[in-house]
Order: structure tokens, then sequence, then C-alpha cells
DNA sequence: GTGTCGCGCCTATCCACAAGTTTCG
DNA sequence: TGCGAAACTTGTGGATAGGCGCGAC
């Protein structure tokens, strides 16, 4: 994913599909949702315009910049200048929507700053849709907006909600705080952790060495895709990790390659002197596993301590509700989140009981056994011919042939 | 210690057909 | 060399059979 349109591969995307898992050009968002009943239910959403990979759930007034949850999280939720920034989430939309209504929901979308030599801007002025854009299809945000289809962020249960996720800072009512669009908020705090995206092209220019040095891994990439660089193993099943008490095996001796694979956590830490960090920050390249692990509603503690002669990292702060059931679209998320390691005592905010505990490994396996690993889809409109053909235990049908199971109306024809 | 059974998990396979690719005249 | 038609290949999702590991007996 990156600039250009997944489907044509020739205009700039704007727009993030999550059911399609693509970034698309307006004109072919229309067109491949235009395909069929189910295609256009498919809810779209703004193209983040930092990574662009991810779909934005936020708009910073300031920044005038759409912004994912992650690029949100790094830009706003860890600096105290850029928190303050007045933001407003950003309405999804299925169905094939007219210029006028994108723009109803939308009202900042022909006043990009930094998209202006984009072709789909004018296409939002140039399309005619030539079938009904019944408002019906509109449905899908509960969020109650106001006039320019955004909302505001302070509505934190409307939000929670929408699993809209926002930094755990405070967010005014507005904000006068200069700053500059050019540059991204998360740097400006120099004093913040540290984080490079590897699977965008998020620009965050973290280079704080020092951080880095107070690991003692300066050279390395500090995501979870390099783990094994990282800590010298390899790590492999969540289940078994989650029931041998977590993190202690996940950085220890356990193999992880069997989670989510797309599922990458970049870590950003902020050492104290007493070797406890206090932030991590995922970095996720799957919208998913952004969206579980920023929906937490605490702040994530990494508490870094040594063990045996090796660094071990562990991870607190969860609370009660949001259980590795909860993350277990994001394979490590759930096995990093789990865990109360037994080996690290100076972790107060940890509240895990091991009555707690159990339940959430319960709810886990519950969820393991219906989980679907992500799956890319290469051709959307294969993909959407798939889903609504018939078919005959579980087997394509001939057109007109019996079936047992037609997507669309949930019916048998005998 | 060995063999058998049941259970759960995982993976390959099947199907039709539109779309994409290659081949041939 | 370029074009069009024909032949061939690819990819898509849900259900299911079969293989495998594990624990109990």
């Amino acid at each position: 994913m990156g600039y250009v349109c997944d489907f044509c591969g020739e205009q700039r995307s704007m727009v993030y599909c999550r059911s399609d898992a693509a970034s698309l050009c307006l004109s072919c968002d229309r067109n491949v949702h235009s395909a069929n009943a189910l295609s256009k239910r498919h809810s779209r959403n703004l193209l983040c315009e930092r990574c662009n990979s991810q779909p934005a759930i936020v708009r910073c007034a300031e920044e005038r910049i759409s912004l994912c949850q992650n690029c949100d999280w790094i830009g706003h939720g860890t600096s105290t200048s850029a928190s303050t920034h007045r933001r407003q989430t950003i309405s999804c939309y299925s169905g094939c929507p007219s210029a006028s209504e994108l723009s109803s929901i939308w009202s900042f979308v022909l006043d990009f700053p930094s998209r202006g030599e984009s072709t789909c801007e004018q296409e939002l002025g140039l399309m005619s849709i030539a079938e009904n854009s019944t408002t019906n299809s509109w449905g899908e945000n509960t969020i109650d907006q106001n006039a320019s289809g955004a909302v505001e962020v302070n509505d934190r249960n409307e939000i929670a909600k929408s699993g809209v996720w926002h930094g755990s800072s405070s967010i005014p009512e507005s904000s006068s705080l200069p700053n500059n669009p050019d540059q991204p908020t998360g740097s400006a705090n120099t004093s913040l952790p540290k984080l490079y995206c590897p699977g965008t092209k998020c620009p965050v220019p973290y280079d704080d060495a020092n951080l880095y040095e107070e690991f003692n891994m300066d050279e390395m990439d500090l995501s979870l895709e390099n783990y094994e660089e990282l800590f010298g193993v390899t790590l492999n099943n969540s289940e078994e990790l989650l029931e041998n008490g977590g993190i202690d095996s996940l950085f220890g001796t356990k193999d992880m390659s069997g989670a989510d694979s797309n599922c990458q956590g970049a870590v950003a830490a902020e050492v104290s002197s007493v070797g406890l960090v206090n932030a991590i920050q995922p970095a996720s390249s799957n919208a998913a596993s952004a969206d579980s692990m920023m929906s937490n509603k605490t702040e994530p503690i990494l508490c870094l301590t040594e063990k045996q002669g090796h660094s071990n990292l562990s991870f607190s702060g969860l609370n009660v509700e949001s259980s590795a059931a909860d993350y277990q679209d994001c394979g490590a998320s759930s096995m990093l989140l789990m865990g109360e390691p037994p080996w690290c005592p100076q972790c107060p905010e940890s509240p895990f009981s091991s009555a707690n505990r159990s339940d959430a490994v319960m709810r886990y396996k519950e969820k393991k056994k219906t989980r679907k690993f992500e799956k890319k889809v290469r051709y959307a409109s294969r993909k959407a011919r798939a889903d609504v053909r018939r078919r005959v235990k579980g087997r394509f049908v001939k057109a007109g042939d019996a079936y047992d199971y037609d997507p669309l109306s949930q019916t048998r024809s005998f």
C-alpha cells in the first residue's frame, strides 16, 4: 500500500477500504464498490495523509491533515503541545456516494493541503453518479455528525463506541497552539520516544539515539518484525505463551512466528533512570491490530528489567475490560498485553488478578477458535463475485443450479 | 512401554466462472 | 509488426475430508 491506487495503479489513492484491504482513488473506489450489493456495504474512509497506508480516523484541524490511529497517536498522543490540537473524527461511508455527498461528510476533502496535485480531488467534482445514491447507505456511522460531517472528539463515550481511538491526553475544546503542518507533531517534543514505523511511510523522524543506547541496541529497528534480531530468539505460538505466563516466554524462549505476521508492533519507549519504560506505541501495519491495540483505555506500561543476564520486556497497564481476547486480532499484541510476568513485580499498575487472567485466557481461547487470519485479496472484483456466489457445501455451483447457501439471501433453493 | 481411541486443530481440496495472460493465425 | 480470436491460467470463499499431535486409557 502506498500513494498509488491499488486498483488502477495510476491515480493517487485517497480512500481505504478495510474489507478489501485496499487503498483506492475515488474513481476506482466507486467502480469497485458499485459492483454489487455486498461491495456497496464496504465501509471506507479517507486514507491517512501521513503514512498513506491506514484509514484515517481523525482530522487535525490545526495541521489540516487526516490521520490514522497510529499517526494520530504519534503526533498527538504523546506530545503535550500537539495533544492540544483540536481533532475531529472522520466519518466512514459506504455505498456509492456522489461528490456532493462526499463533500457533505468531509467538508475538508476539497481542501487538502498536501494532495493538491492529485487528480482525485478533481474527480470529486467531476464524478457523475448514474445510480441512486440513497441516503440509507450512509447509515453506518452512528456518531452524531455536525454540519461538516465530522464529530468532535470530546465525546469519549461516543468515540469509544465507534471504535475510534484518540490519544490518552485530554483533548481541549479548542487550541490556538501554532503548528507547522510540514513537521510531524510527534517530533516536536524532543523528549518523546523515538519511533520508526517500518511497514509504513510514517515520516516521523525519531532519531534519538540515546534511547537506543539505553537499550544497548541502537542499531536495531525497534519493531517486532525484527524481534529475532532484537532478542535473539524466535517467537511462536501465542497460546502457549499465554498459558505459560506470557512475556517471559515471549522474549525468552518461545517462538512467535506463528502469530499474525502482519501485526508488527514498534515499541516506543521512554526510559527512566530505574529502567522503567513508560510508553508503548504500536505501529502496526494492520489496521485491525492497530485498532485493538489503541482501543485500550489505559496507557500500557512497558517494563524493562534485567533477568539472568539478558533484558526482558513486560507489559502491563491493561485494564480488566480489555482482555486478551480483545486483542487477538493482533497475535502479538494479545500476548504482549496479556501477561503479568511474575518477575516484574515493580509494575504496580498491573491490575490483573489470577481470576481475571483466567477469565481473559478463556475468552482469548474462545475467540481464537473463531479467528480468521486476514488474507490479502489481490483482486477485489473477484472477491466481490465470490462473496455473492451461491454454493453447495461450500463449493461454487453453476448459475441456475440448486444451492444450499446464498450469501445474499441466506436461503436455500431446495 | 506400547497400542488404540477420541478430540481438536490445521490445511488442502473442491467447485464455477470472470478476468487476466499467453498463444496462434 | 500489430491485431483479434481462441486457449489457457488465475483467483475468489465456504464447507469438508484427512492428517497430525496430544492426552487418556
